[in-house]
DNA sequence: TGAGCAGACTAACAAGTGTTAGTTTTTACA
DNA sequence: TGTAAAAACTAACACTTGTTAGTCTGCTCA
């Protein structure tokens, strides 16, 4: 695989404004400013403002969906397997904040490839939801809705960020540490 | 106030279709194919698209504002003050889904009103941060970092708009207590 | 009945959109 | 140093954008 650090640094850049303003208050004018080039030029390395959303949002998709199965398929109990995930969340959205914010806000303006990112996100929430029902079989989890859990949980997850670049003095595994400790210490029957 | 049933209209169906796709991927046109008529008719009651937004986003700003002041003057422990600002987030939103989707991803596309609208929300942010203070210096809330205490909250309640339609047969008294149940258990220092 | 008016319409505008074609400049290296 | 590829440029396109001007329709009520 040849390096192609020049289109990286324009869908790294595109996703910088993305977050900002959204994809579509984004122009390729805005793009190319930012870029320091006019906007026929940014033609030489993409093929279409489209092709930029589906690459920055598919790709963490993915991510997201690997991490989770390797976590749900390992010798953990419920609670450890949380407790993963919400490392995961954390860790991808350290390396790729404003990516994030693409794969939240923009999704719905992915054009060829909305089927293929719902579907994704679609077997990331059935996952996770085995992960709860699986704990709550177990007495690990109190048995509460889980659809309420999964909510509860995915709504920090997905809003992180938002929060992590203000503070920028972030220590990642000790904010995993304080998540795990407020969303799970909620749902975890003390016995 | 006279009754401006038409304007009104307008509004509900914008915030439907902003909810949808973002306000800057609504056009003149969208809106006025979505009220059965032409985009020029438009302006027999409106001023302009920003005008739109502006009304939708900053009177729900101001209902949250007001709604958490009486709150945090109540005669309340904090967990109570916490558990009536879970309700306020519930029933808002239940009244008001689309628009609060508006509140959430569309307000960096405020125009004259963004100021204000920044001085409501950090406003809100600082009463919210203060019932959390008083709940650590009372021995009701664990002594976790406040910002991070709120920012978990905060993330699943700005989000009940993505959730609350998913489930039609929602009893709203019961979604706040088990949110409460939730968010607040979690906290909750177990003496 | 007929005057007034709210509220729809058609037509058009200036500016902005993503993108292409064709050309020039810069870079890498034989 | 000469050459070819990479990557920038100018100019323009077809279309869409929010908005305005001016007109027509149909309802209200004196």
């Amino acid at each position: 695989m040849m390096q192609q650090t020049r289109k990286d640094e324009i869908i790294k850049t595109a996703a910088k404004l993305f977050k900002e303003k959204g994809y579509s208050a984004v122009t390729m004018r805005d793009l190319a400013t930012a870029m320091g080039m006019k906007a026929a030029s940014l033609y030489n390395h993409i093929n279409s403002k489209q092709e930029i959303l589906k690459i920055i949002i598919i790709s963490i998709a993915e991510e997201f969906t690997k991490g989770i199965d390797v976590i749900y398929n390992s010798y953990n109990n419920s609670l450890d397997k949380l407790s993963q995930v919400i490392a995961l969340h954390v860790k991808i959205t350290t390396n790729s904040t404003n990516e994030m914010a693409s794969l939240n806000n923009d999704w719905m303006h992915l054009e060829g490839q909305l089927d293929h990112y719902l579907r994704l996100r679609n077997n990331y929430e059935a996952t996770f939801i085995k992960i709860i029902n699986e704990g709550i079989s177990s007495s690990e989890i109190k048995p509460v809705n889980p659809e309420i859990i999964m909510f509860t949980m995915l709504s920090t997850l997905r809003s992180l960020f938002l929060w992590i670049p203000k503070k920028e003095d972030l220590n990642v595994s000790e904010l995993a540490t304080n998540l795990s400790e407020i969303l799970i210490q909620g749902i975890n029957k003390k016995l």
